[in-house]
DNA sequence: GGCGCAATAGTCGCAAGGAG
DNA sequence: CTCCTTGCGACTATTGCGCC
């Protein structure tokens, strides 16, 4: 991108404000538009010349940075895109950055299969992707799961920073149980992804410390603060998820031996995407497979059993088995009709 | 309004020199 | 030796002027 960035500043300003129809744009508004911008971003005070605008106006109007944006002059002064929804933002990427783009992919491939890189192999295939079907201006073929819209993704970055350089933050918390936000300073630890939803773990300031799981989305607002971070001497990060599905998990709780059979009709699904790294196969019936995997019991694991339905069941231990059911008899209940009561189900 | 041109201002990379 | 600052030259962006 040969641009420099308060070109780049201009051209976004006069590219608002052409998009703007409600407007008349004079060459004289567009160069005080361009000098607001230039001032609030960059602090330039001086503004920007006639003919500065007028060269951004060509550039634009040309394809050396891909843009061909249809600007034309109407009754002679007054500026306008003669495409209605015309818009430099929504141009393709110019051929050069395409270049560029594709030989960092073929570079991050190269770490494709490595261990260390699994998180790369999905940002590998998300850029490829995306650069083909920049290409060949045809939809992406790849339709990777994806909640853009899910709240507090904005505070992930924020987050990690105060991870990596150890500052304490002040956040505005309110979980789906409690009644009001509380806001309390918090050391955190580790950022931690499940189901396209974001967690924060850490220790609260507060409440003697305990380890506290948050999760982004219910996060109402963050900022640094000065107390003094509690550095983490308490749990091994690379190890604490490894025995939980999901991220739900209180102190002390260990981990135990779930038995499961899964009829012969899903246990490939089962088989090729485990529940659970400890995944073992314990034996073949003639209607199904049992395996067995070792996790702490939590609300994770009920939820992911339980989306099997019919075509499992828990063999062990006890407490889940009885949990389990539970659920199902409650779920039931909800599709008993009045009239059908007498006919409920045997157990 | 559009554009060419020359002057000027600003940016960037690099090497040399100094501090720790 | 590394890190940081400084000065220099090359290059690019911006500007003002003037002509069509």
């Amino acid at each position: 991108m040969p641009v420099n960035r308060n070109a780049l500043i201009r051209y976004r300003t006069i590219d608002n404000c052409l998009q703007n129809r409600y407007k008349k744009w004079t060459l004289d508004d567009l160069i005080d538009a361009c000098s607001d911008a230039l001032y609030e971003f960059e602090g330039i005070d001086k503004g920007v010349s006639r003919r500065s605008v007028q060269a951004d106006i060509e550039m634009m109007r040309s394809n050396k940075l891909g843009y061909e944006a249809p600007i034309i002059v109407v009754d002679r002064k007054y500026y306008t895109y003669a495409e209605k929804n015309y818009s430099i933002t929504n141009s393709p990427i110019s051929q050069q950055d395409m270049q560029v783009l594709s030989e960092v992919s073929s570079l991050l491939k190269q770490f494709k299969g490595f261990n260390h890189f699994t998180d790369l192999n999905e940002m590998v295939s998300k850029l490829e992707d995306k650069i083909y079907s920049q290409k060949t201006h045809s939809p992406p073929v790849i339709d990777f799961e994806k909640n853009d819209n899910l709240k507090g993704l904005e505070y992930i970055e924020g987050i990690r920073k105060a991870i990596v350089t150890k500052k304490t933050l002040c956040l505005t918390y309110q979980s789906f149980k409690a009644r009001e936000a509380s806001t309390f300073c918090f050391s955190p630890y580790l950022l931690k992804e499940y189901r396209n939803r974001w967690f924060v773990l850490g220790v609260p300031h507060k409440n003697r410390g305990h380890l506290l799981n948050l999760a982004l989305d219910r996060i109402q607002s963050i900022e640094e603060h000065d107390e003094k971070y509690r550095e983490n001497r308490i749990i091994d990060l690379a190890t604490y998820y490894n025995d939980v599905i999901g991220v739900t998990k209180s102190p002390g709780q260990r981990d135990c031996e779930v038995v499961f059979w899964i009829d012969n009709a899903n246990a490939p699904y089962v088989i090729t995407k485990p529940l659970h790294h400890t995944q073992k196969l314990l034996g073949e019936e003639n209607d199904g497979k049992i395996f067995s995997i070792k996790v702490i019991l939590n609300f994770e694991l009920e939820r992911e059993l339980l989306g099997f339905g019919s075509k499992m069941k828990v063999l062990s231990p006890r407490i889940l088995v009885k949990q389990i059911k539970g659920q199902l008899r409650e779920t039931l209940e909800h599709y008993n009709m009045p009239e059908e009561k007498e006919i409920s189900p045997k157990s």
